[in-house]
DNA sequence: CCATGTGGTGAGAGCGCTCCCACCACAGCA
DNA sequence: TGCTGTGGTGGGAGCGCTCTCACCACATGG
């Protein structure tokens, strides 16, 4: 056996995959005008391109990422980071428009997305140093935490990032896409209001999160706009569970309670079961106002009233920013602030009233 | 200005990330030695151990993935392969539970999830042409249609793969992970059977499914072994929207029926607001169970009487199936298939009774 | 005393690609 | 007949890594 013969590109037990020198000699030309025939296609004959096309055909050509991406230092990927340690989190229908919104973004370019989700076990480190480490040509942040502190060292590091939500440290000129979420927590409150009731708590999200801030202050002023009283605030974790527990705190400590703003659907769920398992009704004894606008819940049985969330096209909008910071690092770019609205269903407004 | 001084490893603006060379000069050792150091540490001695441990957290260091990948012909990542073109399905918890599952399966190994979706307007010849590429190391296929075909495509290339849902073409040997869903099916009969329904219905899933089929002949056989008539079988899309029009189609050609099998709980809600509609009751007029055990529904209200489905765990099962496959190719792995239980809620039993 | 390991080491090649640069025609202009 | 473009081309270097191989000490055995 010639041990030479069979070494160079064995992937697999099957045969080696051609290699862009196998490209060029099978359309008679240079290796060199084969790779520019593939990129773009400047300065090549008609006849160096057509040739170089019928070979990739014939030979099933695929160029070689890591060979590329190791002199163009670019990878031809994206980090969607998930700083979420929990397997719940995933649940949230939150994420599910996240990944399809930055999945939508990446159509037409050959990017890829690699998911990064912080592992029970791992430490954060790991995760970020990943991120430095060439592994990709971007981030799109989303759910991060104020502990995380994402922003500050990602901001550093020249890595191109894009944040869903408004990040806790401003001024490094990091671009974001987010909801009004102020404006959604004000619309909750002066709908509460509206609707006659009188005696308001929240079910706040966790603290170390601006999105959850951001609406709780937006409930506050809605709140004292009408001339109420904030009334009780309890935070939740954005989930069904948390929302429950929430919930029975907020009853039992202020049981009057007659309008509810929850800062998520889920949680908003919560409350309607602590609600009813106490014998009331909603929306007669208590009107309940939650956040998302879950697909799931406006659908099913007495709808929801919600505060609407378009995070698909919030997710596309933080890919497309991406690709352009990616291309174009120095542009400064601007945040997006998606308006927030308010959905109005049973939960809030009896039938047919 | 000294053209040559920058040239190398310029990533961003920043300075460049240290090389294996930097490294080792840093350590004092070779390059080969640190190499050794890093992966591994076989026939390296406790001392160039040392320096080049102290080095690599002194520089930050951290190996290039491209330049790897390139000499390993390993990538370093698997790619997790949802042929749905469609946003919509990405709502479905289904596909949360599979990203969840996988994710936890690469703990520990330092792999990567990469994402990859047939995006509408792309055909899936692209995303074969990546997974052939040689841009991952392995993939795992799920929720694939019969006219995708990719069972045949991928056995063929030598590509590790593994399938979650048992693949329309048998005979390649390509391991997969899959629920019992021929026991689901039957379970769900019995159950409506037990429960004194006798004019029973199906809202099927796609026919180009083999989970779909697989339910489906379940149901059959369960109905018969009830010593019941099939009744009527309308396929639906797995979506809510679906299962209404399925469930519309279904009591408008029999509307003497009073137990319903849909074989996803996003269907049976469907079904559900149809009874409704008609104002009917659930489950006094007509009994319904769904499929996939959705937590959303089974925590709300009413809870929807449903065949479990442990998707975190298959998955978890489907990524370290696939590790194996990619650590030993020649070794034949056995279809792991998980088994069917059933949880009754108030959709079948009406309360307290 | 020389053969034969054995733990540890470093030089060198080469993975498949892009990009720089030298080069070749052939034009257009002096 | 030069001299400078200009479209097209191919050779060569080199991206950062792994891996083979030669080599060096030093031990062990005849």
């Amino acid at each position: 056996m010639n041990e030479k013969s069979r070494r160079p590109g064995l992937l697999q037990a099957g045969r080696p995959s051609p290699t862009l020198e196998d490209l060029a000699t099978a359309a008679g030309v240079s290796r060199s005008t084969a790779s520019r025939a593939i990129n773009g296609g400047l300065k090549v004959s008609p006849e160096a391109q057509a040739a170089v096309d019928a070979a990739i055909v014939a030979l099933g050509y695929t160029p070689n990422r890591a060979a590329r991406s190791l002199v163009t230092r670019r990878t031809g990927s994206i980090a969607l980071v998930i700083p979420e340690p929990d397997a719940r989190v995933m649940m949230d229908p939150f994420f599910a428009a996240v990944i399809t919104g930055v999945n939508e973004a990446l159509r037409g370019t050959d990017m890829q997305l690699v998911l990064l989700m912080s592992r029970a076990g791992d430490d954060s480190a790991r995760t970020l140093r990943y991120l430095r480490g060439g592994h990709v040509d971007g981030a799109i942040v989303v759910s991060f935490h104020k502990a995380d502190d994402w922003a500050e060292t990602l901001g550093t590091t020249g890595l191109p990032t894009v944040f869903i939500g408004r990040p806790w440290a401003m001024g490094f000129g990091v671009p974001y896409v987010d909801l009004d979420n102020f404006e959604g927590g004000r619309l909750a409150a002066r709908h509460l209001a509206d609707a006659g009731r009188t005696r308001l708590g929240t079910v706040a999200g966790p603290a170390d999160m601006t999105a959850a801030v951001d609406r709780l202050e937006g409930w506050m002023q809605g709140v004292r706009e009408a001339g109420l009283q904030p009334g009780p605030v309890i935070h939740g974790d954005f989930t069904t569970a948390g929302g429950t527990e929430a919930a029975r705190d907020l009853f039992s400590g202020s049981p009057e309670l007659d309008g509810v703003f929850a800062a998520s659907d889920l949680m908003a769920l919560g409350v309607i079961d602590v609600v009813r398992g106490g014998g009331r009704k909603v929306p007669e004894d208590v009107a309940v106002v939650g956040f998302d606008n879950h697909s799931l819940l406006a659908a099913n049985g007495m709808g929801l009233t919600t505060v609407t969330q378009p995070m698909v096209d919030m997710a596309v909008t933080a890919g497309k920013l991406l690709i352009r910071v990616i291309e174009n690092p120095e542009e400064q770019l601007d945040p997006v602030i998606y308006p927030a609205e308010l959905v109005v269903r049973g939960s809030t407004v009896a039938h047919g009233g």
